[in-house]
Formats: structure tokens, sequence, C-alpha cells
DNA sequence: TAGATTTATTACCATAGGTTAATTTTTATC
DNA sequence: GATAAAAATTAACCTATGGTAATAAATCTA
């Protein structure tokens, strides 16, 4: 908990009243690999701060296809906020990849703060817009790289997640098949 | 200008003193069909809002190949938001597809409205929320849906640009050339 | 650690979409 | 409105990636 409020307090100032309320409204928890943290079609009303572990969002398509949105690693949160910010059932999952120690925060409780500490405004802008710039780059790099392009960039971006990830978690990350990562990674260990 | 002040009292109270900076710190501006905003390689310090017309941002890749991010019609903002918000030169163009009207705002001046005016920030920030759930749903699918669902999608997400858009335009904007959209075009068409 | 289960690899064939190039259609310009 | 320029269509061929299935390897579990 300390990580997060760090975090904060590394751009803003933070009131002992602000970190009161952050502390009533934190749950420390610690779910084992495997874990489903939020399930598809539940009501979502949980976000989480990532401590340390590893984590990924994804969906299921109607083929049975899954389809990897995120990973999340310390320092990150994740939720499935298509759901928490259109106010819709949850499309996501979120998965524990390996055995991993979250700060659970209720959406709404979350949400208060900004009106009961306007402070907080200013680095949860900071926060979206660093978001959105990272899914517009993802975007584009979706639109003009090749999969092995996208695999090494996913490697530099990701350097350390490889050791807790299926090669379908990858996969589907990328958007191609597990079958054609494994060609791809067969490609490039005979170079 | 008044598009956009109502907007803004949708959703808050907007005091004389904030109408009156947004007012100073906005210049409407109207450029042709084919104009470009924001070109590659420029420092980006302005963001636009839509009044009418129909706008595009696309990167152009070490191939020469355009790939579109989004494509802006009124009441939408657009810019190059991964230069703006890392502070980078930018790697997009702003392109007027059809002659348009916007509101051009100088970033940095916008962005001191937050200090100004805190009171914007809660409308600022269910923008970007908004914005980031749609990235989201955006990725979602181009990893799950195949380009003639996509192409689907796009129609009914954007049911009247087609006719200010270039087939190429909307082919780059959902990641296949514009031979394949032709092809996917004929296909419906024999349906 | 053995056995069971899950995951990764490989090979083969299928297919969506890319490439190139020629032709037609649409749009812009004078 | 005639001409030039740009864009769209179509076809033939090509390539990257998908699908299936069999095998090997890794991981889990008792």
């Amino acid at each position: 908990m300390e990580a997060l409020i760090n975090k904060i307090k590394d751009s803003q100032d933070l009131s002992q009243a602000a970190e009161a309320y952050l502390y009533s409204i934190a749950k420390k928890k610690t779910f084992a690999k495997g874990a489903l943290l939020i399930q598809q079609g539940q009501r979502v009303n949980k976000v989480f701060y990532i401590l340390n572990g590893c984590l990924r969002s994804y969906c299921i398509d109607k083929m049975g296809k899954e389809h990897t949105l995120q990973f999340g690693i310390k320092n990150w949160w994740i939720s499935d906020y298509i759901a928490i910010y259109n106010n819709e059932y949850a499309n996501l999952a979120i998965e524990c990849l390996k055995e991993s120690t979250v700060i659970e925060f209720n959406a709404k409780k979350l949400n208060n703060i900004f009106s009961l500490f306007p402070e907080f405004e200013p680095f949860q802008r900071q926060l979206l817009e660093r978001h959105v710039a990272s899914l517009h780059k993802r975007i584009l790099n979706q639109l003009q790289l090749t999969a092995s392009e996208r695999y090494a960039l996913f490697l530099e971006q990701y350097p350390d997640i490889e050791q807790f990830t299926r090669n379908y978690h990858i996969a589907s990350y990328l958007g191609i098949t597990q079958e054609s990562l494994s060609r791809l990674r067969s490609e490039i260990a005979k170079k």
C-alpha cells in the first residue's frame, strides 16, 4: 500500500485526510495463480492496483477464442474499464498469471475520491492521458506492424513477462494464433 | 463556439470567468478540403474541437503506407495525443477530408484551464474515461473481428462518413488495403 | 517422482488478405 | 463541359497466417 501512496506523493501533495480515505477503501489481497479477479458477465465494481505479480485482462469471442487486452504488472492498474466507464456488465475477465498481491478498490468509492479530495484530479488526468497515448500507439502498431515486428516490440516492452505467461497469452495479445507465434519463435531461433 | 460551451454546460456549471477564459484562448478557423492541420515532424501545440466537417489523423510508415488512427466529426476533439501527452514531435498528420470549421486551442493554454478553473477537471476526466473505453473496444475488435466484420461495424459507427472519405481512408483505418476493401464491398453488393 | 494434464512444436493444407498491374469510374480543374 | 488527375475496381498471383492434427515437451498433482 505504501507503494501506491508514494507513487501518488511523487506527483502531488497528499493530505492526511486523503491518505486516510485511501486506506479506508483499500483492501490488500493476494490471489493464487489462475484466480479470476473479474469474470465475464459480472457487474464490475472493482479496480486493482498491482503490488506484485502478473495478471491479464481478456475476453472470449463467440468461437471461444481468447483475446488478451492487457497484461498488468507491478504498479499498474487493471480492471474492465469498458464496463466501469460505460456502466456495463463485464465483458473481460481478469486472470492471475502468477501469485499476485493487489490493492482492491471499490470503483464507486474510488471515484468518490475526486469530489472528496479534488487534489487527486490532476493525478488521475495524467494517468488517463498517458493511457490514451499508449492505446493510440498500440492501435497504430497493430495497423502497421507485421506479427513478427509486434512480437519483437512486445519483448522489448515486457522484457520479463515471458516467464509468467503461456505462449497463447502472448499470441492472443498480438492478435495471432499460438501456432503462428510458435513458428515466429522457431524462425527467430534459427538465426 | 456556443456548441462547445453548451456541451460543457450540459455536464457542469461554467462560471463567467471560465467561459471568458475559454473564449480568450479559442480561435475559430475554417480549413479547406485537403488542408493539413498538423504535419508529421512538427512540434504539436494545438488541439481542435470540430464544429462541422470531417477530418482524420493518420501516420505514414517506412514503406510510405498511410494508417488512419481516427476520424473526427462534429463535436469531437482531434489532435496528435501521442505527441501532446508524451511531449514528442508529431508522428501523426491531421487532414481535412472536407471543408471543416474547428475551434483551435493552444494545447498549453487549454491545459492551464485545469489549474485556473478546477471545475473543468471532472468534465475532462469523463472525456478521457470514455475515450479509454472506446480505445479498448477498438483494440478488442481489431483482435477478434475479420476485416469484413470490422467494415460492417465501421459503417454502423460512422453511418454518414463514407460520403466524405476515400476508400483508402477507410481501408487504412480497418487495417487492410484498399483493394481488399474493394473486394469486400463487391461481395456485399452481390448478396 | 510417476502419471496425468496442459502447453508447445511441427507439418500439412486452406484461406484471407497483400501485391501488382490493367481498366474503369469518379473527381477536380481550367 | 472537356480534359487531366485521382481513386476504385478487378483479376491473377503470392504470402502470411489460420486450422487441424499428431507429437513432444513442460508443468502440475498426487
